[in-house]
DNA sequence: TCGACATTTCCAGTAAACTAGAATCGATTG
DNA sequence: CAATCGATTCTAGTTTACTGGAAATGTCGA
């Protein structure tokens, strides 16, 4: 991941509703939730749930996946390890600070 | 860590001029660097570094102090871990999806 | 194909963030 | 007590983000 990258990962995060929603779809796991659930959840108007998804779908911090007329959406892991990486990476340049780098995050394949 | 301050946190983060900041002082460990070295370093004007740099203080990704003339910046590595552990806690709801937390950063006194 | 429903796009209004020159403040030195 | 130097605050102009109603789009069941 680079500078832009991680701005956006960090941009899409950086919001009340928006922190909600990737962390209510992080709650769930690869299954996801579709768009009106989360909507009813977290109490917003469709339009403004609609904006904040593609924010977040943007910055690839989430997927989404239509069956049938529902839009799941869930959490993208890949790109949350990406942006945990980037934010400890070159710390302290070996001068020998003692900061250890967080483990990868690993998701297995689970039934959807 | 609860909501408010993780987005503030990571609005703080969630610009090009800070993550720079936040990563050179990352880089640079506990020690840090003065806010002129800063500025000279990254190319920013003085008085639009001191806004970035009053953002990541009020967000406390960052501690400030004074030696001389000069103010020395340093990352905050408690908001950091902080960050990290909120943005990866009920990873799931115990449904069993995988995902393994972060281990803690942890810094270790250094010779300032 | 029609109607119901999930979701998105359009749009306008409001609010907040970013930038940087100029003025100011504080600490240090002559 | 100046003068200097590092850094911040003031301020104004510009840009970007957020919100949500209304209309449009796409999907399926009857």
């Amino acid at each position: 991941m680079k500078t832009p990258d991680a701005v956006r990962a960090l941009a899409a995060l950086a919001q009340d509703s928006r922190l909600s929603v990737f962390r209510l779809l992080v709650e769930q796991g690869p299954a996801g939730l579709p768009a009106g659930v989360i909507a009813e959840r977290l109490d917003l108007p469709p339009a403004t749930l609609s904006f904040h998804l593609k924010e977040l779908a943007h910055a690839r911090m989430v997927n989404a996946r239509q069956e049938g007329r529902f839009i799941y959406y869930s959490a993208n892991f890949a790109t949350m390890n990406a942006l945990l990486g980037f934010l400890t990476e070159n710390c302290c340049q070996g001068t020998g600070c003692g900061v250890e780098r967080p483990a990868k995050l690993a998701v297995r394949k689970v039934r959807a």
